[in-house]
DNA sequence: CCTTTACTACGATGGTTGTCGTAGTAAAGT
DNA sequence: ACTTTACTACGACAACCATCGTAGTAAAGG
């Protein structure tokens, strides 16, 4: 299965967001963060489609794009490679560097020990 | 600064365990995972002196390299740009995906309670 | 001194990614 | 019918990354 790439996740968290969209829309909701052509937002889903990772389907003379691959294992493969390729492969040494940053807001920690509680049953 | 690509990465690994080394022996030991070409190596650990990733000191007629920036900070710095990219800039999500859905030991849990605990502080 | 060996320097290449430009086509407005 | 608009298809391109080949240079061994 092809990952996607940078760029490619950029569109594909938009669509997870919306379920479906014509270019037109993604393109519009990418410049809201950054400047970039309608043709590079247009291309790039093309391609992902032909990736597999996008699947469209005709609307009038436009496509409306929705996501194929799911999100939760998509982030999985790429947290899990991301593990493997900068904490060789230790969770729980990638977990210590993400909170030993000290960086980590009280809500933030409640939410985790809650999510800890949560897991444990 | 400059941050490390993936094979960069894998040469700082090496140097960052072993403190300092000639580019045959971080070459030996990269290619205990992988085939990879003396002149490879070579090459990148020139463009990474070069870029201030690795100083180098000549010792008799090769020379001897070392890494100029250090582990947490790089690898702060990478976490940092994944959960950014791929979780929103959410650390708490980027948690749950990496507890949720991966078999977490009791071990580890166990582990990581402790380290909350010892924030906590 | 000559040959082999050990490093190094330099340049070239192929693949991927992200970026557009141009041009074609169909619809919609006038 | 003609012009403008809205999408789409196709191809080109620069940047970057990882990879290596070739050739130079200096030391070491005979």
């Amino acid at each position: 299965m092809t990952t996607p790439t940078q760029a490619e996740l950029e569109i594909l968290n938009i669509l997870w967001g919306m379920g479906e969209l014509r270019v037109q829309e993604v393109h519009k909701q990418l410049n809201e963060v950054r400047p970039i052509g309608y043709t590079t937002t247009l291309k790039m889903m093309q391609v992902m489609a032909q990736k597999g990772l996008l699947a469209r389907q005709l609307d009038g003379r436009s496509h409306i794009y929705s996501p194929v691959i799911q999100e939760s294992t998509t982030k999985n493969k790429l947290l899990s490679r991301f593990v493997d390729s900068t904490f060789g492969g230790s969770r729980s040494q990638l977990l210590m560097q993400l909170l030993g940053n000290a960086k980590v807001s009280d809500e933030e920690l409640k939410e985790i020990k809650d999510f800890l509680a949560q897991i444990e049953e």
